[in-house]
DNA sequence: GTCTATACTTCGATAGAC
DNA sequence: GTCTATCGAAGTATAGAC
C-alpha cells in the first residue's frame, strides 16, 4: 500500500515476459516458486524489474489470474456456442495443466487472501455462464428437469472433468476409464460423436487456464 | 542427504507439538507458510528444535502426510464397515478442511517431489479400500452392475463430495443444493435416513484428512 | 518510460553447548 | 537425549540512475 513508486506500462512486452515465465513456473514447480528472482531468472531478467511491472508479489499474482479468467473466459464461452456444447464443456477442465493449475491457484488464494476474493469472482462468472447456456441446451434436447436439472449438470461435468484430471496428474487412475466411458455414453445420446463437432484438440494453452473450478 | 546429524525421538511430545502446528498452519495460511520460525513459534518454540526433529523441511511434510493418511485410512475403514456405508463414505471427504487440504497436499506435491510418490501411494490405498468394500456393499443391496459398477462409485461419491467441498470453501455454491439431493435420493433407495445409520457428525478432526483424493 | 544498486527481512540448515 | 548460537543463501521491496 506504499505505491508512490511508478510502475512500468500494462503493454509492454517485459511485462508480458514476466506474466509467462510466471504461470510456467506456477506449473512446473508450484505458487511457492513464483518468487521475484526466480520469475526474472526464467524470463532472463534481472529480479528488480518484477518489481518495477508488479509493486508486490501480490500484484503479480492478480494480474496472472486476471489474465488467465480472461482467456478461459472466452474459450468457454466458445465451447458451449460449438456443435457439440456438451462434450465440449467435459473436454474443457479436462487436461493435467488445468487441474495443476486449479488447485496451485486453490492454494494460493489460502496463503493470499486478495487473491481469493477475485478467484471467487471469477468462479461465479464460469458458473453462472455454463448454467444459463446448459439450460438452453439442454431444452433444445429435450431433455427432462427430471433426468437432470440444467443447475445440476454443470457441476457434474465440470465438477468429474476436473477431479478426474485431478487424480490422473497424482497419477491415480483406477476406476477412470469406466467412468469417462459412463459419461461419454451418456452425451452420446445427445451428441452423436460421428457427427464431427468442433472438438477441436484443447488448443495447447500457453497462458492456460487460471481459475479454480469453473 | 547429509544427515549425519541426530534426531530427536519419534514419541518426543515436542515432535507431536511441532507437527500439530505445522498443519495448523498449511489449514489457515497454506503450505508456504510451514517454515521452520513459524512452526516453532506457533508451537512456543524455537526455531531451531524443527530441525532436531526434522533433517530438511521435506521430512516434516512427508511425517505430516504418514501421520494424516494413517489417521484417515481408519476412519475410513470405519465409514466403509458402518451401517450405512454410502452416506458415510459420501460425508468422509465433505467438510472444508478436508478440502483445504487436499489442495494444499496436491499443490505442495507439485512443489516437492518427494511428496508426491508418497501421495500418490496413500491415494492408492484409500482407492482400493474403497472398491473393495463397495463391491461388497453393492452386491449386498442387489444394485445391478449396469446401473453402476462398483469401480465406478467410489470415484463418483468421493470425487463429488470433494469437488462441492472445495467449490463450497471457494465460495461458489450454486447448483450444489440440487446436486446433492439427486445424490442424497439415490443413497436413500439403499440406506433409508430414519433408519439411524452410525451418521456420526465427522468427529471434529484435529490432526485432520491429509491426502489428497482418498 | 525503463532498468539497476542496494537495504533489509526471512529462510533452511549446521555445529556445538547443555 | 534435548536445545541454542550462528551462518550463508534467498526473499521482498525501495530509492535512484539512465
Amino acid at each position: 500500500m506504499t505505491s508512490s513508486r511508478r510502475l512500468g506500462a500494462e503493454d509492454s512486452a517485459t511485462r508480458t515476459a514476466l506474466l509467462d515465465a510466471a504461470i510456467a513456473l506456477m506449473l512446473e514447480e508450484g505458487y511457492a516458486s513464483v518468487t521475484s528472482r526466480k520469475v526474472a531468472a526464467r524470463a532472463g531478467l534481472k529480479p528488480q524489474l518484477v518489481h518495477y511491472y508488479f509493486a508486490t508479489m501480490d500484484d503479480l499474482f492478480l494480474a496472472l489470474v486476471r489474465r488467465g479468467a480472461q482467456v478461459n473466459l472466452e474459450r468457454q464461452v466458445q465451447a458451449l456456442a460449438s456443435a457439440q456444447p456438451l462434450r465440449a464443456l467435459w473436454a474443457f477442465s479436462n487436461d493435467p495443466a488445468s487441474a495443476t493449475l486449479t488447485w496451485e491457484f486453490a492454494a494460493l488464494g489460502n496463503h493470499r487472501k486478495a487473491i481469493r476474493a477475485e478467484l471467487a469472482g471469477y468462479a461465479e462468472q464460469f458458473r453462472a455462464l455454463q448454467t444459463e447456456a446448459l439450460a438452453r441446451i439442454l431444452a433444445g434436447y429435450g431433455v427432462a428437469a427430471e433426468e437432470i436439472a440444467a443447475e445440476v449438470l454443470p457441476v457434474l461435468l465440470t465438477g468429474l472433468s476436473q477431479i478426474l484430471a485431478m487424480e490422473e496428474t497424482l497419477g491415480l487412475t483406477s476406476g477412470h476409464p469406466q467412468m469417462r466411458a459412463k459419461i461419454e455414453q451418456w452425451i452420446e445420446r445427445f451428441e452423436p460423436s460421428g457427427v464431427d463437432g468442433t472438438v477441436s484438440p484443447p488448443s495447447r494453452l500457453e497462458s492456460s487456464r487460471a481459475v479454480a473450478s469453473p
